[in-house]
DNA sequence: TACCAAGCGGAGCACACTTCTCCGCTTTTC
DNA sequence: GAAAAGCGGAGAAGTGTGCTCCGCTTGGTA
């Protein structure tokens, strides 16, 4: 949220401030519905501004994307802190699975700067740092209780995200909530101790699988 | 094979023969490698012809790799029911996903034939009516038996595949096999009986997923 | 109300990267 | 050794980026 160079003396126009407001917001929807593919062009016309506007602002595409994701990679990392407060350690570990992808199936723009790293990768890296402990600390937890089975570590957690996600990418247009269903396939396999498989989400039709094949847009 | 107009009259030239498979096999290894996304310079290249000679011969892109996964997309559909000759229905069902798992992760363009559909959706479309029933039929003879949990459709299958292929595509450079692991997890999870996690490949290190998460090539 | 710095729009530039063509030269074949 | 067939690869044509530039508009001050 403050990438622009530093300019502290004059403060903006009145004009000028709103349409910074409108960029950012536009920015945000633009990003999450389809991911940092979209162009500052796309930004600038759902912002209801001209290009220029924007780079005004703005030095360019990365420090605008920088600016909005700051944020929103660092509550991924605060995730698995809160996860931690959960009392039983298997629902912990759910619970954090379950939200880390919701954020991200929601979020096309937050996915791409996670998953792909094209932009800020400095920054990435640096959450990816701050979240193994958290992570580690929640699998042994679950680990020690039997709950979760123990051939499992920590960096099993991106590629369980990433495998996940990858469903979300194809379905989110077609049936935004199918992903759940694997997950909690996934979530059986990941278990210790279940005795029956769980309840799954209701199954996908022939038809919205064979049209998310051929529709993926998001990367 | 056979996309080229169809000239019946003169027989090519010895050395317009030998450019032409030549250029089928440059074509099969550099789509495999880097999927579709490698172009006709690049085929050409690998095949140490001038891009001319692969237009002589191919009208275009699309003409190449219609006539390379033609068979390719062919044998997919021969999986399932080659499976279907395995005497243990569980047995049947993780061969055939191993194997639909291993074709996708060593040949990057017919995963992106069969995922993303860019080229030839009549054929793939009518590939996957042909797969259906096979594929139900797999998965209904493993739930009769009680192997397979009961709550699994056919057209689950695709979205597994395409789950643990996101695995291969991130980390097909770095750990190669890596992708069985999680396939392994899935199949924990889809199974019915199993009182005990089963054995996993090895874990994958941070650094491992750190680069396979930036790397990421492959779509 | 008048003025002008600050701000604006969006055509268009530079660049990268496709697919595909064209034509002077080379090789094969008869 | 002549003609037909084939070849290479520069580059045309098209598409899609990120970003700049400059004539016009507007907000805020005097």
């Amino acid at each position: 949220m403050s990438a622009e160079p530093v300019r502290e003396c004059r403060p903006l126009r009145a004009d000028a401030a709103r349409n910074r407001q409108r960029i950012l917001d536009a920015a945000t929807t633009v990003f999450a519905e389809r991911g940092l593919e979209a162009t500052l062009d796309d930004v600038a016309d759902r912002a209801g501004v001209g290009v220029g506007t924007v780079y005004r602002r703005f030095p360019g595409k990365e420090a605008l994307v920088e600016a909005l994701f700051e944020q929103g990679v660092d509550s991924m990392v605060e995730l698995a802190f809160e996860a931690a407060t959960i009392a039983d350690s298997w629902e912990a570990l759910v619970w954090f699975l379950e939200k880390a992808c919701q954020r991200l199936a929601e979020d096309l723009g937050l996915r791409d700067v996670t998953m792909h790293c094209m932009y800020g990768r400095q920054r990435i890296h640096q959450a990816r740092e701050r979240i193994v402990p958290a992570l580690t600390a929640l699998i042994e937890r679950a680990q020690r209780d039997g709950h979760l089975r123990s051939d499992i570590v920590a960096a099993d957690v991106p590629l369980i995200e990433l495998m996940v996600n990858s469903v979300a990418t194809y379905t989110n247009r077609l049936a935004p909530d199918l992903w759940h269903r694997y997950l909690a396939i996934v979530l059986d396999g990941l278990s210790a101790d279940r005795r029956v498989p769980s309840a799954l989400p209701q199954a996908p039709t022939h038809e919205v699988v064979e049209e998310a094949l051929i529709l993926r847009k998001g990367v």
